[in-house]
DNA sequence: CGGCATTTGTTCGTATGTATC
DNA sequence: AGATACATACGAACAAATGCC
């Protein structure tokens, strides 16, 4: 609302999808852009350079800014989404069960792990991904308490994110992502329909917020059959 | 050299690199940046906007810009970096062969693979990637030939990307990259040193020069045990 | 608590450079 | 050559968050 340059980028990013520009077409001009939203060219470049840099548009010097063919963000994880909305953009029908939900503190070992203040509490929940009937991704999460108060399993059945940036208003910053495959725990072949296999594809998150605080760690172990990891980058 | 802001992003991704500024660590505001330079604020900013989208530094509002802990960017694909240049970063001495070095015609069949025009011709090229003298990864690239003309098995044996930009003087734009999970191939257990390993993780590479043409499909078959993806986000 | 200085965030207007057509 | 379009750069003003006194 607040922000004009958003409100540009939003509105542009919205008649891409929508098809008012397709693939390969020409958007209008930044001058052009400067007249229908009537503000500064400043403003519409950097609308621009926000959907440039999430791979919608391409702009040439001296030509234009094109649409790009965008067939697949779906299922990206660049950018930071929660699984939910990960869910929605993909049209994908994931069901979410919590099997697990506890407190406890973190002692020498999981810090490490988690990266996580050692004596710090935090919520640890189990949560399955289910799609199809299949069970195909153990999300093991830990959450700063001081950070995600009052979390309870319901709001962590519906999205957490949404409840700590709407309910809570707690601005998250940044997340750093490792990807890799390990072989598959008790665990995982407990919770998961692991047809035959014994590894699993685990997606380690350390999310901060904006502060520059850690308040998340978070494993993604994904049957490898069904994993996908889309990403889009620009040459710098 | 021409372009300012790329200056300042250099000389303070150079200086954080030394250890003039560690983690943790508050940078000079963006007016001392000004004076420092001799520049605008709007270009200190564009420099510091770059250094916060590599996870190099984190911008508060009213307090500052801080360093932050970049223990591991080691590896990452994020942002596009070819694989000498990866191999630079990381300090590791990768070892590169070429197993094959052909020119052929892209077919129906292909081109649904490589999303490179029918009927155009490519270089075809096989390269392993030797660590520790253990075969690990096993690139299969193919170029757009009218794109990467008169190029070499010599050339190939360093870096494609760099005789692209320097020699050709050609711009490369961006990239659309998925990850997976494949069955091994025959081709895998041939060339790679497997263990008892029967799946490979595949990184699949759609390169586009800056016009927006693909010039580039490249699939990077990883060993899985020695496979890793490191990326950061920014909440958006 | 208010008030003030500092710092980053947003927006505007303008000028100049450079690529394309 | 001239018009159009994106890229870079400067300067100015105000908003919003923070910290200090």
């Amino acid at each position: 609302m607040n922000i004009k340059y958003i409100d540009i980028y939003e509105t542009i990013k919205g008649d891409i999808a929508s098809g008012k520009y397709k693939p390969g077409e020409k958007l209008p001009s930044e001058n052009d852009y400067c007249k229908i939203f009537s503000t500064s060219r400043g403003t519409v470049r950097k609308a621009l350079e926000m959907l440039s840099e999430e791979g919608l548009v391409n702009s040439l010097h001296g030509k234009g800014a094109f649409v790009l063919d965008s067939n697949l963000i779906t299922f990206s994880f660049g950018g930071l989404v929660s699984f939910k909305e990960a869910s929605e953009n993909s049209n994908r029908d994931f069901i979410t069960s919590i099997h697990m939900f506890e407190e406890l503190t973190i002692d020498e070992e999981l810090s490490k792990v988690t990266k996580l203040p050692k004596g710090s509490t935090v919520y640890k929940i189990y949560r399955i991904r289910e799609l199809n009937g299949e069970k195909i991704i153990l999300d093991i999460n830990y959450f700063l308490k001081e950070a995600v108060y009052n979390l309870t399993k319901e709001i962590a059945k519906q999205s957490i994110y949404e409840y700590i940036e709407k309910t809570l208003n707690t601005k998250i910053g940044f997340a750093k992502r490792v990807i890799k495959v390990e072989a598959a725990t008790l665990k995982d072949k407990e919770n998961l329909n692991m047809k035959s296999y014994n590894f699993v594809v685990v997606v380690k998150n350390y999310v901060y917020l904006s502060n520059g605080i850690q308040f998340e760690y978070t494993e993604s172990r994904h049957r490898p059959d069904r994993f996908e990891f889309v990403d889009f980058a620009r040459r710098r």
